[in-house]
DNA sequence: GAGCTTTCGCTACGCCTCGTAGCGTAATAC
DNA sequence: GTATTACGCTACGAGGCGTAGCGAAAGCTC
């Protein structure tokens, strides 16, 4: 997950507790004392590790972080809930109930602000958090068209890139209603946000429900 | 602007030109450093004052680069371009642009990540950056209104709601699609973004343009 | 002018964190 | 056994933070 796995066959192997030990430390101290005032000794000692070991494993603070908020991310589920707009409404709402919580908003944001300037901790983060969740557009899509309610593009580069809008509008939509406006996406601003949203992607064909 | 104005008429004042210095070598030192590696020592020197009445001014680094940060902003206009579709194009432009600008994206998702552990910072952030440019929404709602590109809302408090509603999905997708996705806001993709949007808008009683 | 008030520049300081080096020990593969 | 790697621990220099204290400067009031 973090550094190198480079099939290192011999010596004393790594205990893979300690992983999830100092990821859990790292997700409590940033609800405790958020991003600036996290620090790798501390979180050394709440997961019952020695400092040394935290460095042997990540390069610094950033990758640690996205690492512990990344697995934040992966409770993501989409179930069919019978029409795109209580599909959509469902995620929105899990998503929302995730950057509820404190070690999700300051870890994340801070991440996201100290990737303007590494490329590779941007890397990091398009390929632990985002390109990993893009799969809930997709899954919602593709059933909504098996149901009708979108129209299929045949166009492959147009799909993609509309995929990549509907994506940035959901979720560029909830973090910044939760952080930057600083209220809450409770159902009657979901419900308000998907209505939009739908009208937007049926290019005006459909009735509101 | 950042701490006090309490009416004091003896003493000394305050060199004015040293809070246009500080703020400018603010930003210089985000553009070169970034946030972390931002000091307070640095940018004093930088603006050619001590150290001390950098701290005589602002409570600290969060302080001082949410007013470095807030006057990017304040260069968003909104012309009148004819249409709904081009004042939106339009504004969202210029925004991306001044996303593009590294100052503006290592500091304001730095300061936002902070504020998640600070009130006072929210609200500082609130003011200063977000309920400013909530100005452009309602302007570019009432001239629509007026055009009778959007329905009036006689109810004022869901007229409230939507313009929330409005401002998180513009903001939101242009901040998510430059620094999440790490794909430029450019002129295709605003225009993709402006129909969905505009779709939505208008509850799909209006043809595309 | 004299006197008062506030700001400014400068130096110095204790405190904390960072990230690394070095050592001895533990755990596994061959 | 031996080789190799991971671990815990201690110690260290480097550097930023935020404050205190000082003398000097720049205004206002009288």
């Amino acid at each position: 997950m973090q550094s190198r796995t480079p099939a290192s066959r011999t010596g004393r192997p790594r205990n893979a507790a300690a992983d999830t030990a100092i990821l859990a430390a790292t997700r409590q101290a940033l609800v405790e004392l958020g991003w600036s005032k996290l620090t790798l000794g501390d979180v050394a000692t709440r997961a019952g590790v020695a400092k040394t070991t935290l460095y042997r494993r990540w390069a610094g603070k950033n990758e640690l972080v996205v690492d512990a908020v990344a697995e934040l991310f992966d409770e993501l589920e989409l179930p069919d809930r019978g029409s795109l707009a209580n599909d959509i409404e469902g995620v929105v709402l899990q998503f929302a109930a995730i950057l509820d919580r404190p070690e999700a908003r300051s870890g994340l944001m801070a991440a996201v602000a100290e990737s303007t300037r590494d490329d590779a901790l941007r890397e990091r983060i398009r390929a632990s958090i985002v390109d990993r969740q893009k799969r809930l557009v997709l899954e919602g899509r593709a059933r909504a068209q098996c149901r009708g309610e979108l129209p299929s593009e045949p166009d492959p580069e147009e799909a993609a890139r509309t995929v990549d809008l509907i994506f940035d509008m959901v979720a560029g939509a909830v973090v910044h209603r939760t952080l930057m406006s600083g209220k809450p996406a409770d159902a009657e601003w979901v419900r308000d946000f998907t209505r939009v949203l739908l009208l937007g992607l049926a290019g005006g064909t459909q009735d509101t429900p």
